[in-house]
RNA sequence: GCUCGAGUGGUGGAAUUGGUAGACACGUUGGACUUAAAAUCCAAUGGGUAGUAAUGCCCGUACGGGUUCAAGUCCCGUCUCGAGUACCA
């Protein structure tokens, strides 16, 4: 073979690895182990595009170079099948969700008869090391039987903040039989019930029941969700627009629904502190940080008639300059404190907020709005008497849902104080800090500003006040230091199809496990993929979803025995089977349990994960959470998933949008008949428009306005019946990029009819005859984020197809830095295409493959070792771009050289191998070796070829370099300085000038101060 | 608003602890080969300026200051962009 033949060669090793299983990862081994994982992809119909493969490429790159460096390596891949697309996709076509995920993953047609390449075929032409034997897919019921099992684990533990840990559940029932809830210290609700021994033992078997309920990790709480009667459904926060739903403009309302919940705000002290240890991206850190948002502070009670308002402050110090009280308006006590005078005013202002979604409430911050109760509370050292207020700034969902007003020490208590003085309930402002004008200086930085007016507290500084206060208030019994958490209990039921089934059926009403033995509890089929008329969840459609608790199988809901119960309705989210897949990796195909004790023990846990920064507070955080459960169970050695963590920036896609279309129709025969409309698609450019438009007489339509169906569309009502067009979006508008010019100008003629209007996906129109009548479209070119839905992606098949994939390879890690967000641009590909024809010219001469066995030139062996240095360092670095132009300039080097010495080219094809394996296959065979090349000795740098003796300084005077001497190396700083002194150039410069002073670093510089 | 990150040629990006700014590519220009194109190879390529030329000088890493013999790199301030987060008491 003459010449690089990417595809013969490319097809000839991923056939090799595939039928010896060349990277089959062994569970024992003398090697150390390491083990590179990526974040599994969701297996989407639109397939990969080239921003996919980038993590893959740098963790199979990361992987090679391990193998060679004497490593035993788990390398898997796998997916993250269940999930919404899916489902919407049954919704709309009736096709089972799992038949369209297999044609995702494996190829295929689906029912539009569109081709599906499949995650799979896609990611084996880029030729990754994959141990696929390890293959798992969240939705197979052979994986999805141990997230069942998981759940089982969480409802069988609570967690005891003594011990610091998640303990067995009967653990706990022994201390309430021996002791009741005495010297019980369990994260769960504040103010549960509080019962003896005998008391426990007196309750009935239900009421034992429902008090463990409170107590484990997995628990069934009403929470309020916003609940969509129209569409019968929960919808997210960002789904609702204006209190109607976002499809469909239905009315929405805040119901309370009965909803498995996690309880990782047990973990939170645990998932802080255990970042500590993690090398991740300080940023990410940084993310969970604040979303766990400790808070260190205290509770305060006020006393309030019978009643008790606590409140928690992170600045008990200040709690003599407590003005007023502010309540949430959905606060418990709020109508049992409201005076009759007041009752009206309160009531309108719940009705106004109610009205409003949390979103409203948040976006709008500005507005300062809230209503006086009338009560007063009694302040708990003062003893004054404490206007209690309600307004919309306090948030029912964090702390208390109240807070102690000190409008002298904080932003938000100011405004309300100021905004409300005057009325009845605002008594003026209390200051509390010395030498501080409250009306020049409200608030601010006022830790170190003594206090003042306080009592036992004045003169005290912050930190002090802090310690002296809490202790005061616990003396007094009304209060204690305590620390809150932002993060909240995770919502984990979802009424989809689409998911983990519950291993859940009801008994009375109380939730009961079904037994490990009989897992997995399948999905069960239903004849549609949406809720029922009454609202219940999609599997409420099935008929055969009943727990037989004789036989242990799922029946017919129609069994009307006395042992059969109904099963859970819901499913499990997303991140439910995503959260321990790491560790089924370690024994993938084990049936008898989720992965076997010395597996894990062998892997322990990721050494290197490689994904995206968006799932810093989801994945990443529950699935931190299962492992400390899994830990504290003695199921894993490990308390963190992934030691360390590189984030991949994102690849962007270069989209042209068109500025506008001349839309008319052909005849039969193809001719063009009529010119109908012209469509001005940016609406930006339609500004600069004449009024008239390009065309006198015809209709001119804004895409902007032109949204979803066809009826909306024919309000526009300019365009003929007989052409149908529906543009789903702006972004419908994208034309591929790659028939864009560069002065962006779409020249017609240069797209294949076929190709030709690609871009207008979303539009069906008449008679396959839509065309435009101008030559050269208007287009626009920005960069954004690569999707499918803005026809700006760029499919790494065709790549392979035109240059390799060892050119895709190499190309997207020379794009720039892996963690950097960057735009993809196919003109810079033939570059490193270039430089794959020139390595494999290195090894070829006019006749073919030609390695000659003399001893290489030592400027070829000094190339060759600094290459090893650099590239050897650039791995461990994870800059990956900076490896690939040091193998350009080593092929452009030894080229330069003619070196074609077996001593250099052998140790330089498995240099390049985890970057370009195919080639590196290729030549290491064509070397004569017999073995693969994927676990030969990664080349040892030697220090001895890059001596020299002599080494070019730059000469520089104040600071700037004029030129450059050659000098040797071995030589005191003296002597350096009198060679240079010696030199002509040098006395030159210095003419006329005074040496005031000279700076010689041996090896770097040479500087002269002169004046 | 707050937190974090980033601003370097026409473009993507190099520059390990302060020590020759612009490596390596793309693009552009000129040239060789060719009937021609493609492919390949060679040369030039931050801006300005003087000179026929060799060569020289000046300015240059978002902007304004500072530290230093020396700053893309360190410090202070400003601007712009990106990401996250948002009444968290």
């Amino acid at each position: 073979m003459l010449l690089y033949d990417h595809k013969a060669i490319e097809a000839k090793w991923q056939k090799h690895w595939a039928e010896n299983k060349t990277f089959k990862a062994s569970n024992t081994s003398d090697k150390p182990k390491f083990y590179a994982l990526d974040m599994f992809p969701y297996p989407s119909g639109a397939g990969l595009h080239v921003g996919h493969p980038l993590g893959y490429i740098a963790s199979d790159i990361v992987s090679r170079y391990k193998r060679h460096a004497g490593f035993n390596v788990l390398h898997p891949m796998g997916y993250d099948s269940f999930g919404l697309p899916a489902e919407q996709y049954a919704i709309q076509t009736g096709q089972h969700p799992a038949e369209t995920t297999k044609t995702n993953i494996e190829g295929g047609t689906d029912k539009s008869g569109n081709k599906i390449a499949g995650y799979r075929n896609q990611m084996d032409r880029i030729g990754f090391s994959f141990d696929w034997d390890r293959e798992v897919r969240t939705s197979s019921p052979d994986y999805y039987k141990y997230t069942q099992e998981i759940f089982i684990m969480l409802f069988n533990s609570w967690y005891d903040n003594d011990a610091d840990k998640a303990q067995p559940i009967s653990l706990l029932e022994s201390r309430f039989r021996e002791s009741g809830t005495n010297n019980i210290n369990a994260a769960t609700e504040e103010d549960l019930r509080q019962f003896t021994a005998a008391e426990w033992n007196a309750f009935t078997d239900k009421e034992q029941q429902e008090i463990l309920l409170d107590y484990r990790l997995t628990f069934l709480a009403n929470t309020e969700v916003n609940w969509c009667p129209g569409l019968g459904t929960v919808l997210a926060n960002d789904e609702i627009v204006n209190g109607v739903s976002e499809r469909g403009g239905h009315p929405v309302v805040r119901k309370k629904m009965r909803q498995w919940m996690m309880r990782i705000s047990a973990f939170a002290e645990r998932l802080l502190t255990g970042l500590d240890g993690l090398d991740w991206a300080e940023s990410i850190k940084e993310i969970q940080r604040n979303w766990i948002g400790k808070s260190v502070g205290a509770m305060v009670s006020f006393q309030l008639g019978e009643h008790k308002i606590d409140v928690f402050t992170t600045r008990p110090d200040t709690i003599y300059g407590v003005t007023f009280m502010t309540l949430a308006p959905e606060h418990e006590l709020v109508d049992q404190i409201t005076t009759a005078a007041q009752k009206d005013a309160v009531e309108a202002y719940k009705k106004a907020t109610a009205a409003r979604s949390e979103r409203e409430r948040m976006a709008d911050v500005k507005t300062i709005s809230g209503v006086f109760t009338g009560a007063y509370a009694t302040h708990p050292l003062s003893g004054e008497q404490v206007p209690v207020w309600i307004g919309d700034y306090v948030l029912a969902g964090y702390g208390t849902g109240a807070v102690m007003a000190v409008p002298c020490g904080d932003e938000r208590d100011y405004a309300f104080a100021n905004y409300f003085a005057g009325q009845e309930g605002m008594p003026a402002i209390k200051n509390i800090f010395d030498g501080v004008d409250i009306s020049e200086e409200a608030y601010g930085a006022k830790d170190k500003t003594p206090l003042c007016n306080s009592d036992f507290l004045n003169g005290m500084s912050y930190k002090q006040a802090m310690y002296t206060a809490i202790q005061k208030l616990e003396e007094i019994g009304s209060g204690k230091g305590k620390t809150n958490y932002r993060l909240r209990d995770a919502v984990f039921s979802r009424q989809r199809y689409w998911g983990e089934p519950f291993p859940v059926y009801y008994k009375d009403g109380l939730p009961q496990m079904i037994d490990n033995k009989y897992l997995p509890i399948a999905l069960p089929e239903v004849d549609e993929y949406l809720p029922t008329e009454d609202g219940a969840p999609p599997l409420g459609r099935a008929t055969t979803w009943s727990w037989c608790t004789q036989e242990n199988k799922v029946v017919s809901n129609d069994d009307d025995r006395d042992c059969v119960y109904p099963l859970e309705l819901n499913t499990m989210p997303g991140w439910a089977g995503s959260s321990w897949y790491m560790f089924r990796y370690m024994d993938a195909t084990n049936e008898n349990e989720m992965f076997s004790k010395e597996a894990q023990e062998y892997w322990n846990n990721v050494d290197l994960y490689i994904g995206g920064s968006e799932h810093a507070t989801g994945h990443l955080l529950y699935s931190r959470f299962w492992v400390k459960l899994l830990h504290d169970l003695g199921k894993v050695t490990v308390e963190e998933p992934f030691q360390k963590m590189i984030n991949q920036g994102m690849i962007l896609g270069e989209s042209a949008f068109v500025n506008y279309l001349d839309i008319g129709y052909k005849n039969q025969e193809g001719q063009f008949k009529q010119l109908v409309c012209q469509i001005i698609i940016n609406s930006s450019y339609a500004k600069t428009l004449p009024e008239e438009g390009f065309i006198t007489g015809l209709p001119q339509i804004l895409i902007d306005h032109i949204i979803e169906t066809t009826d909306s569309y024919r309000k526009f009502n300019k365009v003929p019946d007989d052409i149908i067009l529906i543009f789903k979006n702006f972004r419908s508008s994208h034309l591929p990029v790659e028939y864009v010019n560069l002065d962006n100008t779409v020249n017609l003629s240069d797209i294949p009819v076929s190709e030709r209007f690609r871009w207008t996906q979303n539009a069906y129109y008449f008679n396959d005859n839509t065309l435009t009548r101008s030559d050269k479209i208007d287009t626009l070119r920005e960069v954004e984020k690569m999707s499918k839905s803005k026809f700006n992606v760029v499919n790494p098949d065709n790549i392979c197809d035109q240059y390799g994939a060892d050119t895709l390879r190499l190309y997207e890690m020379f794009l720039g830095p892996l963690e950097q967000a960057k735009p993809w641009n196919t003109a810079g590909i033939t570059g490193v295409y270039g430089f794959m024809k020139k390595l494999w010219k290195l090894y070829h001469n006019d006749a073919g493959f030609s390695v000659s066995e003399e001893k290489a030139s030592p400027d070829s062996m000094k190339t060759l070792h600094k290459t090893i240095k650099k590239v050897q360092d650039d791995i461990e670095s994870f800059s990956f771009n900076t490896s690939v132009s040091s193998f350009m300039i080593a092929v452009n080097e030894l080229t330069q050289q003619k070196c074609s010495s077996r001593e250099v080219l052998e140790p330089l094809a498995v240099l390049i191998s985890p970057y370009a394996p195919h080639i590196a296959e290729e030549l290491w065979s064509l070397l004569g070796h017999k073995e693969s090349i994927s676990e030969a000795p990664f080349p040892v740098f030697d220090e001895k070829h890059l001596v020299e003796s002599s080494k070019t300084y730059p000469i520089s005077f104040n600071g700037k370099m004029k030129f450059t001497l050659d000098l040797p190396v071995d030589v005191s700083k003296d002597e350096l300085e009198k060679m240079v002194l010696a030199n002509e150039k040098v006395q030159e410069q210095l003419e006329g000038k005074q040496i005031r002073k000279t700076i010689i670093v041996p090896g770097k510089i040479v500087n002269f101060v002169v004046g």
